[in-house]
DNA sequence: ACATTAAGTGATT
DNA sequence: AATCACTTAATGT
């Protein structure tokens, strides 16, 4: 147990020193169980029950809902340091997921049974992260709406294109112009041609199944 | 060499 | 912005 976890460990306390407090910290270490999630996974899905929280150690989660058609539905990401807002009010109310979140690249994230939820309210850090997390995803959301509601596709699709560079830490995207269409309900059509334009405008350069930012 | 999959494009709505 | 119909390019077998 020693040696094996205590990388794990500092991997805990690098994410959260500075947010929480070293007491509770060290609950969260010894509470939390490791969980590997590799590309492409399905972590939580549509109308499952919520029985962990998850704090995200390094890597990308993406956050999907689905609409009444069916169409699936880009919510925002979650990165190292980050909390799922969802699975907070799940895990009080005891509903089901309305959502689905799929890890965009290999991630470690690190689970804490969902009873620690309510126990760790006696701590101020904890109190504030709680809350921090409900802000930081309902201001994401506000602005996923606002590109829903207010931009042309071709604003969305930079946006998207930026959002992704950030969450990967990379310049290059590896997806099919036909994943970014699904993501951002549309047809493969529409975004060949305006990543066409973006590249006319030299703000990316295009390959096979691959992007770069420039 | 051939098949399959990804990407590019004009025309139409 | 979506769809169709078609072409071209890249990749796998």
């Amino acid at each position: 147990m020693a040696l094996v976890s205590k990388s794990i460990e500092e991997k805990v306390v690098n994410n959260f020193k500075g947010i929480l407090e070293p007491k509770l910290i060290e609950e969260v270490i010894e509470h939390g169980r490791l969980h590997h999630a590799r590309e492409g996974n399905i972590m939580i899905d549509y109308g499952q029950y919520m029985k962990e929280l998850p704090l995200v150690l390094n890597g990308t989660i993406k956050i999907l809902r689905k609409d009444q058609e069916g169409n699936e539905l880009f919510l925002y990401y979650l990165n190292g340091g980050d909390s799922c807002a969802m699975s907070m009010t799940c895990c009080v109310g005891d509903k089901k997921s309305e959502i689905r979140a799929v890890a965009e690249d290999d991630s470690e994230i690190w689970m804490l049974p969902i009873r620690y939820m309510d126990e760790w309210m006696k701590y101020k850090t904890w109190q504030a992260f709680v809350f921090n997390s409900y802000n930081a995803r309902f201001e994401e959301l506000l602005n996923t709406i606002d590109s829903i509601a207010f931009l042309r596709m071709d604003e969305r699709l930079w946006k998207y294109l930026l959002d992704k560079k950030q969450a990967s830490a990379s310049y290059i995207i590896t997806k099919t112009h036909q994943d970014i269409a699904r993501e951002l309900n549309t047809s493969r059509v529409v975004i060949s041609r305006l990543l066409k334009q973006l590249e006319r405008d030299e703000k990316i350069e295009l390959y096979r199944n691959r992007i770069e930012v420039l």
